[in-house]
DNA sequence: GCGGTGACGGCCT
DNA sequence: AAGGCCGCCACCG
């Protein structure tokens, strides 16, 4: 029953997700680190696109390493801003300021 | 079973 | 974290 499996897996990043605070940004790797998936960090990324279908999670507070917002997805930026998160530029969340600090 | 791809990460420049 | 390169794991044709 490796669906089970699947679905507690998407259990647990949404709960990760749902603790990221507003105006806070977090990686792929960190929610997967905090899992216990932190090799795994693009299923992470798979998870996420399907979880605005499981249900309404700040799913764009979640970006990659880089800071970059996600591919196909031009409004995600709209709504962090909107938030407080910090943009540069090239596209880039400011990390060193709204990286969420998960300790 | 194999090869290519990706909402990625880490290290190096 | 600004860009480039390689590596990992799971999914798809």
């Amino acid at each position: 029953m490796k669906k089970v499996l699947e679905e507690e897996l998407i259990y647990e990043i949404l709960s990760v997700v749902e603790e990221i605070p507003e105006g806070t940004v977090a990686s792929y790797g960190q929610i997967a680190r905090l899992i216990g998936r932190d090799r795994n960090a693009r299923l992470v990324g798979r998870v996420l696109s399907m979880a605005q279908f499981y249900g309404n999670y700040p799913c764009h507070r979640v970006v990659n390493h880089a800071g970059r917002t996600a591919p196909g997805w031009g409004q995600q930026r709209f709504l962090l801003e909107e938030e407080g998160v910090i943009f540069k530029d090239n596209g880039c969340v400011d990390m060193k300021k709204c990286q969420w600090d998960c300790e």
